[in-house]
DNA sequence: ATATAAATTAACTATTTGGTTAAACCAAAT
DNA sequence: ATTTGGTTTAACCAAATAGTTAATTTATAT
C-alpha cells in the first residue's frame, strides 16, 4: 500500500471523526459511527488513533487552531480602526456561518472540560494577544486620544464584537423561532445583512 | 408516607436531574449519577419518570419555560425605549450569570435536536412575540419616526442585544483566555460592568 | 392489629460501547 | 515464488448503561 493510500485512510478517518464529533460532541460521538462514515473497520480507528480520547483531542486541537487562526488573520493588517472593525466582522461572520458546526462544538467542549481547553490554549494565546489584541487595543487607544471615538473599555468592545458575530450561529434555532416565527425566512440573507449591520452598529456605538 | 414526603422525593429527583443534565447534557448524563445525587435507588427514577428521554424532556421543557419567562418579564413594562434597553440588558445579564449553566445547556440542546425544540417552542412563541417583541418593535418604530434614533432593522437590534448578554456566559473559558490571559481577573466584576457597558453601547449605537 | 396500596430497594437483563486480538490481506523487497 | 512488514478485518471482550423485576419496607385505612 502506497504512502498516498495510507495518508488517505488516515485522513478519511480524521475527516469522519471531525464530522461526528462536530455533530454529536464528545459524549454523543460513537466510534462505530466514525468508522462507518470513514468506510473502514472500527479496529482501524484504534490502529491510527489509540483511543477515543486521543482522537477527540486531535480533532479538538485542530479545530481550536482553525478557530484561532481565523480570529487572528484579518486584524493583523495595517488599517484604520473602522476598517479593522469592518473587515473583522465580515471575516468572523463569514467563517462562522460557513462552518456553523464549529462554534457550537467549541462552545460545547470548552464548557465540558474548560481546564483541558485552557491548557491547549496557552500556546496559542500569546500569538493571538500579540498579533491581534495588541495592535487593535493600540488603535483603540489612539482613536480615543485623538477624540475620534468615545472612551471605551477595549475588553467590552472586543467581547461585544465577537458576541454579535458568533452568537447568531450557535443560537440559530432560538433566533429563527423568536425573530422569524419559524417561517425560517431567508436565514442566509439575514446573516449576509449582519456583515454590514454589525459593523455599522459597532462603529456608531463608539464614534463621537 | 405523607404527601409532602412523596413530593419531596419526586422533587429531589427532578432537582438532581436538572443538575446532571445541565452539567453533562443529554448524552453525558447518567441515570446512576442522577439517582446518586438524589440519594435514592436508580429504579425510582423510572418509577417516577418512565425513561431518560421523558425525564430529559421535562427538564428541558421547564428550563425553556424559565428561559422564556425571563426573556419576557422585563420588557413588558411601559417605559421609554432607552429605559427598556437598560432594564432588559440588566435583567438578561443578571439572569444568565446567576444561572450560568442554563445558557450553555440550552444552546447545546437546541442544536442537538432543533426540531424537538421548535415543537416545544411553538406554544410559548406567541406569548413572547406579543408581550415582548411587539411593544419593543413598536417603540423602535416610534423613535425612528420621531428622529430620536437612527433607522435600524429591529431584528438585528434584538439579536445584537441578546448576543452581547448571553455569549459572555457561554464563552467564558474563551474570553478568560483571550481577554484576561487566564489570570481570570475578576470575572464577576467584568460581568457586573457589562450591565452598564452593554446598555450604553446599544444606546450609543442607535441614538442620533 | 391487619389488610391494602404505594414507595423503595437489591439484583438482574439486554444492549451498547470503547477497546483488543489473532488471523487475513496486500504491496514491496529479496 | 517467498518472505517481510505494514494494513485491514471479523470476531471477540469487559465495562458501562438504560431499563426491569420481584421482593421488601413503609404508610394509610379499616
Amino acid at each position: 500500500m502506497t504512502d498516498e493510500q495510507r495518508l488517505k485512510t488516515e485522513e478519511q478517518i480524521f475527516a469522519a471523526a471531525m464530522e461526528v464529533f462536530f455533530e454529536k460532541g464528545y459524549y454523543g460521538a460513537r466510534m462505530q459511527d466514525i468508522s462507518d462514515k470513514a468506510g473502514i473497520n472500527k479496529a482501524l480507528l484504534h490502529y491510527y488513533y489509540r483511543s477515543k480520547d486521543k482522537m477527540f483531542e486531535m480533532v479538538f486541537s485542530k479545530t481550536i487552531d482553525k478557530f484561532f487562526e481565523n480570529m487572528a488573520f484579518t486584524l493583523s493588517k495595517d488599517m484604520s480602526l473602522f476598517e479593522r472593525i469592518e473587515v473583522a466582522v465580515d471575516n468572523y461572520i463569514s467563517f462562522f456561518s460557513d462552518n456553523p458546526h464549529i462554534p457550537v462544538f467549541v462552545v460545547q467542549e470548552i464548557n465540558r472540560d474548560s481546564e483541558a481547553f485552557k491548557k491547549l490554549m496557552i500556546d496559542k494565546i500569546d500569538m493571538l494577544r500579540n498579533n491581534v489584541m495588541a495592535p487593535f487595543v493600540m488603535s483603540i487607544q489612539e482613536n480615543i486620544a485623538k477624540g475620534v471615538i468615545r472612551p471605551i473599555d477595549f475588553r467590552h468592545l472586543i467581547v461585544n464584537i465577537v458576541s454579535m458575530c458568533i452568537f447568531p450561529v450557535i443560537g440559530k434555532p432560538l433566533i429563527q423561532g423568536v425573530v422569524f416565527a419559524n417561517n425560517s425566512g431567508d436565514w442566509n440573507l439575514f446573516i449576509e445583512e449582519r456583515k454590514k449591520a454589525v459593523a455599522e452598529f459597532v462603529i456608531n456605538a463608539i464614534k463621537k
